[in-house]
DNA sequence: CTGTTAGCGCGTTCAA
DNA sequence: TTGAACGCGCTAACAG
């Protein structure tokens, strides 16, 4: 059998089916002895409203879209909490696409064309299914410019930018600056940076965080102190082994992801060297297993969770007409573990 | 101005709205003439047809909704990417709801009141959505029977069963059997094993592996090589060390999670001792840190990919009306990196 | 065989 | 408090 409509709850409370959505939606005033007879009528039929029929009629879902390039990627579960956690408080459900770049493309993001028409798709079935606007959670920072067309829905972007949308990024600056100040404060001067790869917008961003506590703090410039890695393993390795060959190595490293602290605290076991004893390595992104290393390693972890709430809330301001601007983007902020130590004066 | 709708094609093209909607779904032949005026006119005004309104009129959303009690526990991601893989070719959708169960109780799942709450409001906004069907993805395997109802909707578990519907498992059993067979081959034969809290149905079944190859290899039964972990990195730690201290050790070490495994590496560590030429280790989960430590654990890999791909699978034939039984399960794999070495005949 | 008319699905909302 | 139009697309029934 059916289930159970509004048409059955007003047969049975013996009133016109207008009333019985009045009383559900309590839009207008419905004469006490009637409202009860409905209730009682929605009680016994467990009825339970078709959000199909509303949507069509409201010409809203209440449903959000959520692109993400991958969901098996670190940063996407986070963010996705953050957004439920908004989205639960706000009666926004949740309609997730999953792009699977990383099955699909690996990280080949310079070919546009290759997952373009996975986003054009995701978008599209999005928009047929009249979300109310859409957040698309990108791999990595880079500019989307263009690779999408929500024909007007709202959208926010995280992980990821255009030039015409609102992006909800956390300050990778700061954050490195954040980073060097606490080495700093730890009694570190010598302090050696292994970026990310240098086409990445974060990389450069964090470099000049870099740059700005050796100004600020005075810090001895040494240009050795400073590797291009790639943030692989490997990288973190290699570039470990040329510093700590060095005549005067550094006391401490600062890696641009916790793959590469990984590298890093593998070469310095392979010489004999312990950490933090003997030198300090500072991750970042705070990586679930940097906690299960040893030992374990501390690093600047992400606003992931707080990135997908702002999201959600903005896309939501935006959905409901308000003019959204000067947002506080969320900050990353340092998880002492214990791959530091503090050095004497 | 409003969206284009099937009305403004007609208008445009000059037809009646029924000849479009045959045009646009093939229903039945239209002249080619009329065919192509029509497509003409859904070129030039980027039509997109109304899923919403479709979906009120059929009966079905192609929606499936996909209940996670946590988005942010490890097995999460990698389901749901298998549910992904399956709806990306079958145009199912996904409208995702996160219980958030660990942040909001933590692992008391004893106290089933304390979410049961959380349950409900998820199926019952699910239903008022009207997916085709629902799958619940468990954060750790457990009788779920009472927790929700579905109201004869489909609905498939994994990570978790219940005494009524189908659920997707790996098999716990023959996984730990196969672990100590690979051991065996390598040539261990004093094998111990670490499990996880005996209130859990994996424990337990793993265990039962663990006595099945005990029995089928013939291999020197001692109790004292069994030790009850409860999952934490701690256990692990504490009996590694005990078993180390044994005057006859083991010599290898089977952890029933990658976790604990972390603290028998941390053990042998501490004691001198080096993995794997003095103690091998294999761990369970193949948890992503695994392949970061050194060495990089050995471990059983959980088939999750493939679990949520059989569920969806499984519950698309369940919408479709199709009897399923007799599913074949997925299998955990061994996942070979460089904690367990050959040891000499 | 091709095209049209009209009612339906379910809830919202305006006019009466 | 109610009848009826409406949102958008599907489809049975009917006409040519």
């Amino acid at each position: 059998m059916r289930k159970t409509s509004i048409k059955d709850i007003a047969l049975r409370a013996n009133v016109s089916i207008a009333t019985v959505s009045y009383v559900l939606n309590g839009t207008r005033n419905v004469r006490p002895e009637t409202r009860r007879r409905v209730q009682e009528a929605i009680e016994a039929l467990n009825y339970q409203p078709n959000e199909i029929a509303k949507s069509l009629k409201r010409n809203r879902t209440n449903t959000i879209g959520v692109i993400t390039e991958d969901v098996t990627v670190f940063n996407a579960p986070d963010i996705i909490d953050g957004i439920n956690d908004f989205g639960d408080h706000h009666d926004l459900h949740i309609l997730l696409v999953n792009l699977r770049l990383d099955k699909r493309i690996g990280r080949n993001f310079q070919d546009v064309e290759a997952y373009r028409k996975y986003a054009t798709n995701a978008v599209s079935e999005l928009l047929g299914k009249q979300v109310d606007g859409i957040i698309y959670i990108g791999v990595h920072t880079r500019d989307l410019t263009g690779l999408i067309n929500v024909e007007g829905k709202p959208i926010i972007y995280t992980y990821g930018y255009t030039q015409d949308d609102i992006s909800i990024q956390y300050n990778d600056e700061q954050a490195s600056y954040e980073a060097m100040s606490y080495l700093v404060r730890m009694g570190h001067s010598r302090i050696a940076i292994i970026s990310g790869l240098m086409d990445s917008i974060p990389s450069r961003r964090r470099l000049n965080g870099y740059y700005k506590a050796v100004t600020d703090f005075e810090l001895p410039f040494d240009p050795s102190l400073i590797k291009m890695g790639d943030w692989e393993r490997d990288s973190g390795y290699r570039y470990a082994n040329e510093l700590l060959d060095m005549d005067n190595p550094p006391t401490a490293i600062l890696s641009m992801n916790d793959v590469m602290g990984v590298g890093v605290l593998q070469a310095a076991k392979e010489k004999g060297l312990s950490v933090p004893e003997d030198i300090s390595i500072v991750g970042f992104d705070d990586r679930e297993f940097s906690d299960y290393l040893s030992p374990r390693l501390t690093t600047m972890g992400l606003p992931l969770h707080e990135m997908g709430y702002l999201a959600i809330e903005t896309l939501y301001r935006l959905i409901n007409g308000e003019d959204v601007q000067n947002l506080t983007m969320p900050e990353c902020r340092l998880i002492e573990r214990d791959s530091v130590r503090m050095l004497e004066a």
